[in-house]
DNA sequence: CCAAAAGTGTTGATGCTACACCCATGA
DNA sequence: TCATGGGTGTAGCATCAACACTTTTGG
C-alpha cells in the first residue's frame, strides 16, 4: 500500500471537480451499478472492460480491469444510474440493460488494490457498498467506444480470457453469463448482438459460442424461421470468398404476435 | 398525518431497547431486504404478511400488511440478512431462500403511510433505502409462525386476495410470484411447499394453483413418475373419505443423478 | 350402493434429430 | 477447378396431448 493518505486533500480537489461540478453531490456511499456489457465480434463473445484509474495526476500504478460501475445517485431510479454510468464511462446510451442482482458480500471490497483504489478515490472509502448487477447486450460496431470518467482504457476482452477483475466483478460477470444463456434460450436477444441485417450463420455461430454447444446448423436454421419473426430481406453478404448469405432481420412485431402462444426458442 | 415529531425522543428510547441492545447497532440506512414467504395449504397459494406496527405504547393506528423485511447490518452478507430478519420476525429458520432482485425506484417509501411509519420507527426515516427481495418456499405446517420483532400480526393471505400492502411491497410480491412459476416450471421445488410425504394429487393441485393452468391429470402423473426422482413410499393418506391415495416422496439423490441430462418438468 | 377420488393405457399427431447432397461464389 | 460456406429434404423416432373406464374406500 503505497502513500495514501496523502492524497487526501487533493482527493477532494478532484471530487468536486469531476463530480460535484457536474452532479447534485448526493450519491449514496452504500448502494453502487455495475455493468456487464457484452459484445459478438462475429467469432468471440466479448465483455467490456474498463482499466480503473486512479486520477491522470495521481502516480500509483494500478491496471486493473473492472465492469463499469460506479455509486448510484440518491434521486435516480437503478435503472437509470446503470444508464447514466454506462454513458458516462463509455459514451453508450439507449441500451439493452437488464438487472442480474445485488451483490452483498461484506468482504467484497477487500482485496488490497481495491482498498486502495477506493481510498484514493471514494468520499467514505471505507463504506459497506453492496453493487446491482446489470447487463447489456450491444452491436459492437454500432458503438464508438471511448474512455470518460474515472475510465482510463476501455477494452473488449474475450469472454474467454477474463482473468481476476477488481472487487467481486468475476462473481458478477459469471452471473450475467448464466442469465445471458438463460435468455437466449427462450427469449429472441441474441440478435441485439448483431447488425440489424445478418446472415443466419452468423446467428448460429453466436449461438454455439454462448451456448458452448454444438447445435445442428440445418436443424438451427429452420428452427429459426419457423418461429416467423426472422423475415428475409433482399440483401446479400458483400465481399465474402464464398456464396454471400442472404441478411435476415428480426422483426419485432411478429415476435409479439407469436409469442402469446407458449414459445420455445431451442 | 397525526402528530408524528412528538415521538421522536421515545422513538430513541425505544430503538435502543429493541435494537441496540440485541445487535451491535451498525444497521445500514440504505440497505433492507424483504422477504416474500410463499405456504401451501392443499388448495390455496400464501403469502406470509406481517402487519408491521409502530411501537405498543404509541397510539398510531397503522393496519398496513408488509412483506417481512428490514434493514440490513453492516457486516452481515445478504442472504444472511434475509435469513436473521425472517428469523426474528416470523421465527422461522434454516429455509430455502434465493434472491429475488433489487427495488430501488426512488419513490418507493414515499406513501403518506409509509413515511408516517418510517418516521416514527427509522433512526434516519429520510434514508434513500433500496431493497433486496428474497423468496421463499416453506412447508406450512412445519413451522409454528410466531410474530416477533415490529411484527405486530402475522398472517397467511391468499396470494389472490392480497390488496394493497405497505411500500413497493406488491411490486416485489409479484416479481416473486414471477420466478417461482419460472422455478417450478424446471427446477423441483414444488415439494418444499408441501409435507415430506405428499399424494400426487396435492402435488398437482400445487401445480394447478401456482401455474394458473389446467394440466391434465394423467399426464401429469406420468411425467411426474417418469422423472425418477419422485418415489413411492409404502405409506397412503389417512382419515379421507374415499380411496386413500399412496404418498409419495422426492429424492434429492435421484435427482442430481438425472439433473445432469438436460431435464425440464413439464 | 353411492360419492369421490385413485389409478391405469392407448392412439394419433407433432416435433425433433440425424443425416447427405447440390449450389453459388471468389480466388 | 477448388475451397468455402450457403442452402434444401426426408425418414424414423420420441414425446406429448387427448381421452374413458375401472377400482377402492368411507359413509
Amino acid at each position: 500500500m503505497k502513500k495514501i493518505a496523502n492524497f487526501t486533500t487533493q482527493k477532494w480537489k478532484i471530487m468536486s471537480e469531476s463530480i460535484k461540478g457536474k452532479y447534485e453531490i448526493r450519491t449514496n456511499p452504500n448502494v453502487s451499478v455495475d455493468c456487464v456489457v457484452f459484445g459478438f465480434d462475429g467469432t468471440e463473445l466479448k465483455v467490456l472492460l474498463v482499466q480503473r484509474v486512479l486520477r491522470d495526476n495521481l502516480d500509483i500504478e494500478d491496471d486493473t480491469l473492472v465492469l463499469p460501475g460506479d455509486l448510484i445517485i440518491d434521486d435516480e431510479d437503478l435503472d437509470e444510474a446503470a444508464s447514466r454510468i454506462l454513458r458516462r464511462l463509455t459514451g453508450i446510451k439507449n441500451i439493452f440493460l437488464e438487472q442480474v442482482g445485488a451483490f452483498g458480500s461484506p468482504d467484497r471490497l477487500s482485496k488490497e488494490r481495491d482498498r486502495e483504489w477506493l481510498e484514493a478515490v471514494r468520499v467514505r472509502p471505507e463504506a459497506r457498498v453492496i453493487t446491482i448487477g446489470y447487463f447489456a447486450l450491444i452491436n459492437i460496431q454500432n458503438y464508438k467506444i471511448r474512455p470518460a470518467g474515472f475510465a482510463k482504457h476501455l477494452e473488449w476482452r474475450d469472454y474467454h480470457t477474463v482473468e481476476e477483475l477488481g472487487f467481486d466483478h468475476n462473481e458478477i460477470l459469471n452471473c450475467a453469463i448464466l442469465k445471458l444463456r438463460d435468455k437466449l434460450y427462450r427469449e429472441p436477444i441474441g440478435f441485439k448482438l448483431l447488425p440489424a441485417k445478418f446472415s443466419l450463420h452468423q446467428l448460429y455461430t453466436l449461438y454455439n459460442e454462448i451456448m458452448d454447444a454444438e447445435i445442428d446448423r440445418r436443424n438451427f436454421r429452420r428452427r429459426m424461421l419457423k418461429t416467423g419473426f426472422i423475415k428475409e430481406t433482399d440483401e446479400y453478404q458483400e465481399g465474402v470468398p464464398h456464396k454471400p448469405a442472404r441478411l435476415y432481420t428480426f422483426v419485432q412485431k411478429e415476435f409479439e404476435n407469436v409469442s402469446k402462444n407458449n414459445f420455445k426458442f431451442y
